[in-house]
DNA sequence: TGCGCTAATGAATGATCGTTCATGCACTGG
DNA sequence: CCAGTGCATGAACGATCATTCATTAGCGCA
């Protein structure tokens, strides 16, 4: 019964596992993962407490699944928008417009990533840890890169790149939609403001 | 007895209650105000649960007494340590190694006033908010009476002043004392990175 | 048509949560 | 030396937690 009412309401087959995903992203995120029951889970999705345990196998296998998920996908759409080789100056002005687009499309996802380390238990919290330092060396390597060409002033690689990734990360802090200004604007601004950050003298002769 | 001991082992009189801090501060920054359980807070202390409702009325208290205080102190700390006026860009050289040092030698305060806003109540929650908008109104002023110089290159003052603090912040998501820096060096190397990120065009001629 | 599997139920488990409170000890001021 | 007070105790409160499980309903496939 409930399934047919399911079906007409529009999600095919697989609904409720999305629905249970979507539902304790948006939870996790707003409050943290300590604070969000299994119930209210549960109660946002339209089902009872113990069927979310069909799908998962437990709170925190929901928050691993979760993580690890969005992880992957940053990755994956990251190396999709962000050429391999070329000039290190555009690739750094595509990664910080491809960072600031994409953790604004699914702020959700990237605050839990960021926030909810400290709630995972060892296994999970290694598998994390590694994806996470991926995606800080795919930073790492263009300025690298940049610094070996000589169009980057770049005083230490690491630090400068937890710089960046922190000033880029933290624009979920405060943009709203329908605020002053587009997320394309604000992809732009920061763009501008990293890329004049490590340009070089335009003095320089050499 | 317990008393007595208290006064031999070092701390003076009202000992339990700065120690009641010390734990909550150190057990939420580590996992969170709600994965914190009062019980734990006491344990560390070395009294029992109930104990702690001679000094606080509640955890909700506890959480608001110690972003309040923290609030409260950074931006007297700032204010002492970068003048009103002068040069804005010796302000702002300041104010970044003012944050950076800040945020490295007290990472736990820091970390709770930013991250446990979700955690408050109503009016816990105005109030901070307020102290938090006084201090991001500090680096403000500085980045518009630099722009109003034009010693300074921004293209929005709100949007660069919240990209700088999430930048100078994230360094306590990083940094660990005895590593290849020092607190001084990061200090130092986030001032260049934050200074060179606005410095005009070195080719101005007016 | 009927079998089998997937998934939802709803009650029950034991543990832990924040908070209260009557009790009593130890110290301080008179 | 005694009264008063500040503080720690430890048991108890009701509520809520994640998780388990026997049961059942409904679906696709034969």
């Amino acid at each position: 019964m409930l399934k047919s009412e399911a079906v007409i309401s529009g999600h095919p087959k697989a609904s409720t596992k999305q629905a249970i995903e979507r539902a304790a992203l948006s939870l996790f995120a707003e409050r943290g993962y300590p604070a969000v029951s299994m119930r209210e889970i549960a109660e946002r999705v339209g089902i009872r407490q113990g069927g979310i345990y069909n799908h998962f196998g437990s709170k925190q296998a929901l928050l691993v699944h979760l993580m690890e998920g969005h992880m992957r996908a940053l990755l994956v759409a990251l190396d999709a928008s962000v050429p391999k080789g070329g000039d290190p100056r555009q690739r750094l002005a595509q990664f910080v417009r491809f960072h600031v687009l994409y953790h604004l499309t699914q702020p959700d996802d990237v605050f839990i990533a960021y926030m909810e380390l400290r709630s995972l238990e060892p296994d999970g919290l290694t598998r994390l840890k590694e994806l996470r330092r991926a995606y800080e060396e795919r930073l790492r390597r263009i300025l690298e890169a940049g610094q070996r060409l000589g169009v980057f002033a770049i005083t230490d690689v690491p630090v400068q790149a937890m710089g960046l990734i922190a000033m880029l990360t933290g624009v979920t802090t405060w943009y709203h939609d329908g605020g002053r200004l587009t997320r394309e604007e604000v992809a732009d601004i920061y763009a501008e403001m990293v890329m004049r950050s490590l340009d070089v003298e335009e003095t320089e002769k050499s």
